[in-house]
Parts: C-alpha cells; structure tokens; sequence
DNA sequence: GTTCGTCATGGAACCGGTTCCATGCAGCGC
DNA sequence: GCGCTGCATGGAACCGGTTCCATGACGAAC
C-alpha cells in the first residue's frame, strides 16, 4: 500500500489528472485556481501521502528558510535566554534555527566562514562575538544578512546594552547606600586571550569597569586601583580574586562583580570567609540570569531573552527586505534589589527586608521597566 | 570585478575548459582526475569565488546534512548541557544542527510533524520528551532516522540512566548517615500536565521517587507519606514544598529533591527558616548542575553532556547505516559529596570538610564509571 | 598492426520543486 | 456571429549540484 518511492509532485499532478503547476499552485494557495480542481488535487496529495521537499523548495526559491545563531559558550547561563528569545522569534516565523555554539577562537572562525557559504543559511545572528573587519566583509560580499547581539559590529544591526550606564547604575547605588571602599571584579583581556578562549564576557566586563570608575570619580570616593581584581571568566576564579580583597588589612565593604556568574564566586568567598553578606559586604552582580534570584542577589537585570528575540525580529526584517534603521537598538537596564545588598555599617546581623525582590529602578534610559517586571 | 551572480559549477567548467563533471569530481576529490586537470580546476574556482550551494548538494545527493534536536525549556539548566554535547558532535561530524525549543505541548507537535516532513532533517534527536504512538509511527514511516535521550522510545535508540536507581542512591546516602526521617520534593504529574506545559522531569521524578521508596522499605525505615511533597517543577514551588515539611511538628532531618532546581528551592527555604544545612537539616540534589557545585550541593551526578554526545554519536552511526545495538545505552551516576549534607545530628555549627568537592561515588552498579555501560 | 582494457573526461539525466509563458476555452460586447 | 479579454491550466525551463554512461585516447598484449 505505501508506495516504495514518496510521491513527488509529479505523481501528484498525474494522479489529480492536472499538470505540476497547478499542484504547485494549490500548495502555496495561489489565487487562480478553480475550486472543483482545488479539491480534486488535495484528495490526490492526501492520497499519496504527499509532501513537499524542503530541500527542493528552498533550492528552487533560490532560497534556504534557516537563520544561523552563532553563540559563544552555551553552557554560561547568560547566553542561554538569548538564545531562548531568538529561537522563540524565528520559531513563530517559520524559521529553522542552526545554532552554532563555539568555545574556541578556530571554532568561531570555521562557523563564520562556512556560514558565508552559497544557499547555507537566510541570514546569521552572532551573539557577543567580535567579528574581524576580513569576516565582515565575507558576510558582505556573500549576501549573507547578518545582526549582531551583546556586540557592535560597524555596519550591521545590533542589538546592545549601554554596560558604562550599567556600571554607573551598579556603582551609584552601593555609593548610595554609603559604601566608599567598593571593589570591583571582573574578567581579564589576556588571560582569556592568551588560554585560547574566546573573550565572552570580557569586552562587557571592561565596559561596566569603566562605568564603575566614573560612579566612584563622580562621588568623589576613594578610587583604589587595589580594590579592581580581574582574571578568567568563572565563578571559581572570581571567588579566588574576592578572596583576595577580602584578605586585605581594610577589605572593601563593597563588591560589584562584572557578572552574576562571577558574583555568586564573590558569594562563595564571603561564606567561606565568615563575612557576613550583606551585614559586612554588599555584592552587586550583572545580568540577572536565574541563579541570581535564587540566591538573593542585587544585580542589574539586563534584558537577556528580549535581546535575542529583538535580534531575531531584525534579521526577520531583513529578511523582507525592510530597512533596518537606526542600526544600533538599545535596551534598558533596571536595577534589582535582593538580600545581599544592605546600607554600610547597618543591619550588623539582621536579615534585610523580608521580601527582598521587587524594589527596582527604572534605567538611566528612562524607558518604562513595565515589562520584564517584579520577582516572586 | 565581482560578478554580478554568483559562479556556479558550470561557469566553473567553462573557465578551466572542462566538464561539470569533472569539476564536481575535483570538488570531491574523486580518484580519477588528472593532477594537470585538477590544478587548472582549482585555479577556476578560486579565480572565480566559487563556493558550491549547499542546497543544491543537499537536493541532488537525496538528503540534507542537517539533523534536528528538539529540547524542552531550553532555559532549564540540565537541557543546556545534553545540548552543547549534542552540539559538539554534530558539529564535529559536518553536520548542521537545527534546535527546536519546545514549551507547550502544542510546540512539541508543530515540531515533531514538521520534522517528518521530506528532506527536512537528515535524523532527530528528541531530548526528555515522550512522543505518542502516531507521532512515533510518523517518523518510522517517513524514514527519518530518530534517537531519544532521557526518554524511552520503542523501537528507537535511547540514551538514559536509572533514575530509580539514582533516587536509592540518593537516599540510601542519607540513610547511611544515620538519618530516618527523610523528604521528598519532586515534581506533580498532574499540575504539570493540566497547566499546558510539558512533563519535563517528571517522569524522571517519578522515578526517583520510586528509588527513595525502595530504599526507605529495604532500610525498614519510616516511611512517612506525609514527608513527600510533589508540585510543578520549580525553584519557588520548590521552596514553598520544603518549607511545609519543616514546619511540621516532627521535621525530616533530611530531604531529598527530584533536582537540583529544587533543591536549591530547599536550600533557600532552609536559609528562610533559620535551618542550618548541613547541621540540622541535610539535603540530596540531583543532575549536577553547574549551580550545584557554586552552592555546595551534594548531589547524585548525571552525564549530562555526555548523554547528549551519545545521543548525537549514535543518530550519527544510524546515518551512516550503522546498526544500533542494543538500542538501550546507559549511562551511570555517582554521588557527588559537598556541604549541604552531613551526618544526623553531628556537625552542629561545624562545617564538613574544608574543600567539600570532589569525594564521590562510583554508582551502585559496581561498574567501572569510565565507560557508559553500567545497567544493575 | 589490431584488438582489448583502462582511465580521464564530457555531458545528459536526475534530484523535486517554482515560475513564467503559451494555450485553450468561456464569456462578453457589438 | 465575431473578436477580444481574461482566467484556469499545462508544461518547459530553471535552481545548482551529483552520478552514470558513452566516448576517445592511449598503452599493452598478441
């Protein structure tokens, strides 16, 4: 009964007794159909079980109906509801999604250059990733359309966050609280480079540093070069580096960590310390990934999910064949206030306030923090 | 300069003087060509930027070089990791991996049938979800090659381990640190399914329930019904669960959770309570997720990437026309000692051992761990 | 010198659709 | 009754490769 070769069109079209044109224009709802003949070629399609070959399809319109989303790290928790946001966009819009996840600098390079590729994907997303001037161009000569999330590349769409402001925001409130010894760790530029790694986190991590340093100028607070601590990406390594400040004779009363990853090491140390969070040491995060509601930490939520979905909305624009404009999309930031912030030399061994989610601010950019809102 | 449409393999064929065969034969590198003639070819293609299309490759060698992974809750933390193993493989292996991220059962059936469609998917992966019968029919009849991981399948290839198993590891732990009165927080069957969501771990909850019932009866310990408390899956349902157990009049001294996101509920709901972990309240998780290890939570650990590697290794062997043999692989556990558990009644304010991490466990099995075998 | 085998090669057929153009028929206006 | 318009339709050309078969040249064996 099932017949051993799948139908193709053409058995279709001799089956309904028509021509492949007329099939083909049934499949795709085409106007200029009669009714009767409408009818008479979905009973041979149902018939023969058939289906259309994507492959055949998309050679023909000349075509694939896949985007690319080149992602660096998958296993960090930060890149992952980026991720979520774009697959959930290009899903709805009909898309197949490759997703291509690179560890290393060779990985990322062989992505890029088989992505640019004839008929291999409708368009790229690359995530937090620098692209060389040389695979720009290749993306531009290859026809390839290409956005860019978490990373500015000259002349594409991209979709980012303002990390100085975050920084500032992050800064500003621990200065408000009455912290001035506030120290700082992040990620470094050559250690990551230097292993090989790719440099996730770290273009971010310099920005937010500097947001840090213009809070602390802005106030007038002891601006100590001994209090910023820096090295490879991970919670392990930032627990070793927040070990370190808080060993020192006047230890800061203040952490801000360059992401929520390298937060919760902060965290760590503090335990394994015997300092008391947030009654001896105040920990800022950055990101707002999930572990950070777990575990009470003030952070800047940054808009992870909606940055993929916005990335893939653009290059779904493109698509069409809309213009993109202006190219550079920001969005907001929002300050979240957990249990592991508390004011300087207060609350000695008391819990702050018992709920400790929803009190946030709205970001520097003034938009309104409506959605993606309060905790628990 | 650039030609205004791209070369294809017959401009390809002109310029260097020859066949569209031989060209593709240089292409391939085919035995049979000249080293003269393949020289000139080279010079042609490179001359000319040509790049063959991945379509039209795909479309005339009969099948697609992609193969589709279909995850549920993508932002679950114990998906991220089966996925990057699948990732690396496939990878590896040439092939494109098109990921469907699926929250609602209606996803899941969007993207199971569209994936039976010809010429979409060169083979499936399908990730802790149980498909029906029909879904499971569909893809043998439409010849796409499919594997499961974290699931059964009849019939298909699977990738799992033994989670009744593990939930007697995990408790049968506890017991031997002389613990009696041991909870249970795992995941309900019902509010699961009636919310629209999908079942994601609960049956694997289930399961390791089973294995903490069987290890409480062969223990003779009291197994207390009122001591086990089931929800949907979650941190914060997680929390509330625990925090019902330990306002009971006579509190477990231990609790095991379905999961490290829930035990991490548990944990916060100790921390709430005033319960110190491990001294009054000990506490089991289980996957091993990178959270785990940034908490302290002892755990019974999963091979996660390594369950999605196996997974994509074997859908590659059935591609390549290897049989699968036997069609159930499965992986072992070990338990994973850190701080959250110590034994009942000791360890008052004392902290267990200074670097919690790396004692574990081989499995119950008795097996070497190194290889994926161990069935009990 | 002839015949046979081997090897490099050209090119048609094919993968399975889309699209455009030519055709035929019906309906309409005069 | 005739010509024009327009719609439904059939089918060839095309998307861009792979593959197989036929061909021709060349060397070896007789």
């Amino acid at each position: 009964m099932p017949p051993s070769r799948p139908a193709r069109i053409a058995d279709v079209a001799a089956a309904a007794g028509v021509g492949v044109g007329t099939v083909s224009r049934v499949i795709n709802g085409a106007a200029n159909v009669r009714e009767s003949t409408r009818a008479t070629v979905q009973q041979a399609i149902e018939r023969l079980g058939y289906r259309p070959s994507h492959l055949a399809v998309a050679l023909s319109r000349g075509t694939p109906r896949a985007v690319a989303i080149v992602v660096p790290h998958l296993t960090s928790p930060s890149v992952v509801p980026r991720l979520a946001g774009a697959l959930a966009v290009l899903s709805e819009q009909g898309y197949d999604s490759v997703v291509c996840n690179v560890d290393t600098p060779a990985q990322r390079d062989h992505h890029l250059a088989a992505l640019t590729g004839r008929h291999r994907a409708a368009g790229v997303i690359v995530v937090s990733l620098r692209l060389s001037a040389a695979q720009a161009e290749l993306f531009r000569r290859s026809g390839t359309p290409l956005v860019a999330i978490d990373m500015v590349i000259p002349g594409v769409p991209h979709t980012v966050t303002d990390d100085v402001a975050g920084g500032r925001m992050a800064t500003g409130y621990l200065l408000s609280l009455g912290h001035r010894k506030i120290g700082f760790v992040g990620d470094t530029m050559r250690g990551a480079a230097a292993a090989g790694r790719l440099l996730l986190g770290f273009a971010s991590s310099h920005r937010r540093l500097a947001g840090y340093r213009q809070a602390l100028v802005a106030a007038g607070a002891d601006q100590d070069l001994a209090l910023v601590r820096r090295g490879p990406h991970g919670p392990a390594n930032a627990e070793a580096l927040a070990a370190e400040l808080l060993a020192l004779p006047d230890p800061p009363t203040a952490i801000f960590a360059a992401s929520d990853r390298q937060a919760i090491g902060v965290l760590a140390a503090a335990d394994r310390g015997g300092v008391k969070v947030p009654g001896e040491l105040s920990v800022m995060g950055f990101d707002d990934i999930e572990s950070a509601a777990l575990m009470g930490l003030s952070t800047i939520r940054q808009q992870l999910w909606e940055s993929g979905a916005e990335g893939a909305r653009r290059l779904c624009a493109v698509l069409r064949g809309d213009r993109v404009v202006p190219l550079r999309q920001q969005l907001s930031l929002e300050v979240v206030l957990r249990s592991s912030t508390a004011p300087v030399h207060a609350g000695r061994a008391e819990r702050p306030a018992d709920s400790p989610a929803t009190t946030s601010e709205c970001a520097l950019t003034g938009k309104d923090p409506r959605d993606a809102g309060g905790h628990r």
